[in-house]
RNA sequence: GGGCCGUUAACUCAGGCGGUAGAGUAUCUGCCUUUUAAGCAGAGAGUCGUUGGUUCGAUUCCAACACGGCCCA
């Protein structure tokens, strides 16, 4: 009614001007004083409650708000879908129903505008619950418009950046990341249930320890020293074992300064937990429960998919000995676990890339890795670390070259790491001499020596077992996801310049 | 780090063997008071990722770069 002949205008200086037309009536884009009597699914649990013949404009009243999501409009109606966080419903808009001055208000509303609406709830011809608007608000005007309705909203990098468009466009991420949510509430719950206690240990570190990662590096001004963002929590975490706190878990975020890729974050979720009196075969007991006490209370089954696999979660898992996994998926004869030459032979037979200096675990691993690690689809431990790529892990009293350590991998992934905790502190400060030697070798990622943390041991350590379950990874196989990116909600993209 | 693919309107996508571009959705205008991706008619909306090169002329051809995706390492 008051259009000016149109200028030039792209899609934000349209909104530009509705916005200028309703501040020029004195509408407030942004009030804070609309209350809600009742949310969206509370509306639904009220009604539901009601003989059909009884959803009528007759009905109670209800006061409700959310994001328009999809607006219909008939000339002196509209249709309009609109969510908050329990649900969607739609409401009918009838310019009768309400004062001249608030339907006009509404002609200047649009998809993903905020709306308060006040009214009865009846069917519609389509069968449709529907709230009868016989009152509404403005209650946050949306300056950009929502992507497409029907194809959504589909860019990865997009997505990716702005994940609240993808969350409002795409209701299955909304619904992967409350799933998310619900894994770590479930493996909480049961640790807990199981006398654990939740800890938080520091996120920067002066010793970057208890993994193999490049680390990132920070400064503190004030204390005028180098700090780490942390690789892995494990070395505190068995200082307060050795505090006295046998059972101790933490669930957070760990750094490490590599690629990313579809399995790869630089900052993930890790969750470690540390058991006294324990040994790493009653951690792959325990790792079962949690497994299947996840899968229980998240799916309701133990059958699960997994990109086209059906992965069976009941326990007993299948433990396979590292050694006896590389014979059987790898072609790594008996005879050539001693022999480096004949190993590396193998690994460039096999197109495995290996640093020629690395030791023999380390190749082992690397041909673990590339050969037999696609093969282990349904749960399994791999058992038998070498003790050169495992310096914080106990030695196995009849395989002095190996641990007492467990991999579990699950759809062809590394999904967690267990072992028995290394408590000997004089072991412990050869195994860290060993990893200088490495480092020195060339070795950026071999372990630092930390003499804080054998002064720890040195008060001495309970027996104790330790576990570390990639929780993003966990998620990826609970919902079937292909890629970190799609379970972590702000994965890392380099900056647009 | 390497290979392949992609980048065009706010979104989803066409297109162009070189002459500054289209559709649907969204927005605006008109009609429309039970729609379900509503409908009909009209309008506005683009540095065709960036920078160079070739050319009378580049969004199109060439090169480099940026960002993203997949695969490999």
């Amino acid at each position: 009614m008051d259009q000016q002949p149109e200028e030039n205008k792209d899609v934000l200086a349209q909104r530009k001007q509705k916005i200028e037309d309703l501040k020029s009536r004195n509408i407030p884009l942004y009030p804070n004083d609309f209350r809600v009597s009742h949310d969206i699914r509370e509306i639904r649990q009220a009604v539901e409650k009601a003989a059909p013949e009884e959803i009528t404009e007759q009905g109670p009243v209800f006061q409700t708000a959310g994001r328009i999501v999809a607006v219909n409009r008939f000339g002196k109606s509209a249709f309009i879908r609109f969510r908050d966080r329990t649900g969607q419903i739609q409401a009918y808009i009838r310019k009768d129903k309400m004062s001249g001055e608030t339907f006009e208000v509404f002609q200047k509303m649009e998809a993903g505008d905020f709306i308060g609406l006040t009214g009865p709830i009846f069917i519609t011809r389509t069968g449709e619950w529907t709230l009868l608007a016989t009152d509404l608000k403005l209650i946050c005007k949306a300056l950009r418009p929502l992507p497409e309705k029907f194809h959504g909203l589909k860019d990865p990098e997009k997505r990716y950046r702005q994940r609240y468009l993808d969350l409002i466009m795409n209701p299955a991420v909304r619904e992967l990341f409350a799933k998310r949510s619900r894994v770590i509430q479930y493996v909480r719950e049961f640790l807990i249930g199981k006398d654990f206690m939740e800890v938080e240990t520091p996120m920067m570190h002066p010793v970057p320890g208890g993994a193999e990662a490049a680390p990132f590096k920070t400064y503190h001004n004030a204390l005028g020293m180098e700090l780490y963002l942390r690789i892995a929590p494990e070395l505190y975490l068995k200082r307060l074992v050795v505090g006295g706190l046998e059972r101790v878990f933490e669930i957070n975020r760990n750094f490490r300064n590599e690629g990313v890729s579809t399995q790869h974050n630089p900052e993930f979720t890790m969750l470690e937990f540390y058991q006294a009196y324990a040994t790493y075969k009653d951690l792959m007991i325990l790792t079962e429960a949690m497994f299947r006490h996840v899968g229980e209370s998240l799916c309701g089954t133990l059958s699960i998919t997994y990109q086209g696999n059906v992965i069976n979660l009941a326990a007993p898992w299948r433990r396979i000995p590292l050694l006896e996994a590389l014979e059987t998926f790898g072609g790594v004869e008996s005879g050539m676990i001693s022999d480096r030459s004949r190993l590396l032979a193998l690994a460039e037979a096999k197109g495995v890339q290996v640093t020629k200096k690395g030791s023999i675990g380390k190749i082992l691993t690397k041909l673990f890795d590339a050969l037999v690690e696609p093969h282990l689809i349904q749960p399994t431990f791999i058992t038998g670390y070498p003790v050169e790529v495992s310096p914080l892990s106990r030695r196995s009293e009849t395989q002095p070259s190996l641990t007492d350590r467990f991999e579990l991998f699950i759809g062809g992934r590394e999904i967690a790491n267990g072992f028995s905790e290394l408590n000997d502190p004089e072991d412990q400060r050869n195994r860290f001499l060993e990893q200088v030697r490495e480092r020195q070798a060339g070795d950026e990622e071999a372990h630092p020596m930390d003499e804080d943390y054998i002064e720890a041991l040195e008060y001495g350590m309970p027996p104790t077992a330790g576990e570390g379950i990639g929780i993003d990874r966990m998620v990826m196989l609970f919902t079937d996801a292909d890629s970190i990116r799609e379970v972590i909600f702000f994965p890392h993209m380099k900056s647009k310049s």
